[in-house]
DNA sequence: TCCCTGTATCTCAGTACTGTGATGCTTACC
DNA sequence: GGTAAGCATCACAGTACTGAGATACAGGGA
């Protein structure tokens, strides 16, 4: 993915225009950045005995309140499967519970136990903290800068559909 | 991670500061991005049965050469096992083969077989039409302003030792 | 020469999911 | 009022890794 090629083969990817080229680029350092910053948020949520799954959804339970299971997977992306997976897990732990709902009796709503909102209270701050001594490269208007460009990217990605299959 | 916070435990979160809350504003907005694109670059090279993981191997090989397979973990950022698995798995569909290093009997070399190059000259235009299309929300010029910014963002968060165990 | 420390790769059990398909409840349309 | 279609949830097999140790070699010093 180096686009300044080096190699006895880089005649053989001429076609390789400009847009590609900054495309390809931008890939692999949005990919190096997001694992960079992750490795700091998995450590930190990890001494607490949480993937980041985990604490994306007592986190979005704490500061949202209970949520329907479908409403959960839609915000931290998982499959429809990973949200059972993590709401067993964290109901096992006793961090959550589920909770039916009254006016659509399909649904479940999740929702933290007092234990569960007690953990959040305590270790948020701390979380907080990680990752903004994780992003200390960028200034504070640089992150907002950051963050308009990656909201344009993320959500024309999201809109795209996946190419088709072709073979 | 919503930041403007609506929710009756908002109170419980006073101590975050502005700094705070434009690092987890970024995390958040960062993860989905990536995991936007993500999705476009993994089914591309899906289509031909190759990983993300398994696709920067070859890619790698393909345009530096034969590599270490120390080399090719710290350029993909998979665990040591992980090299010595994906490796093992494009060396069962010969796409690739392992080589002794001359200087060092610890070593090996990974290299392109025929076939894997005759792959990779195949997909790669196509892919990099792929991740150009997916990162069409943005503009040339905005795509090398994110790539600038992101990478001193990654840079940081690679230098910074992950915090440590404090329970 | 013989350690001793460091590095490269491999092994393997364990993990955190994903994807497919099934099930049960509800709503909409005949 | 029956039946089909649509969601939300669940069960389970499969997957792509990770992490911790084991093994083999390297290189410098006593």
């Amino acid at each position: 993915m180096t686009h300044t090629v080096r190699s006895p083969v880089a005649k053989k990817v001429p076609t390789l225009d400009a847009g590609e080229a900054s495309a390809l680029r931008l890939w692999v350092i949005l990919s190096r950045a997001h694992e960079a910053i992750a490795r700091h948020a998995e450590a930190d949520v990890a001494r607490h005995g949480l993937t980041i799954a985990e604490f994306g959804i007592v986190e979005a339970l704490y500061h949202v309140g209970p949520m329907l299971l479908g409403e959960l997977q839609r915000r931290i992306l998982v499959s429809s499967g990973g949200v059972t997976y993590l709401v067993d897990r964290l109901e096992e732990r006793g961090l959550v519970k589920r909770e039916p709902c009254p006016s659509d009796r399909r649904a479940r709503y999740a929702a933290l136990t007092t234990e569960g909102k007690k953990l959040v209270a305590r270790i948020f701050p701390d979380h907080a903290r990680v990752i903004e001594r994780a992003m200390s490269g960028l200034t504070r208007s640089d992150r907002e800068r950051a963050a308009t460009l990656l909201k344009s990217l993320g959500r024309a990605a999201e809109a795209l559909p996946l190419s088709s299959v072709k073979e």
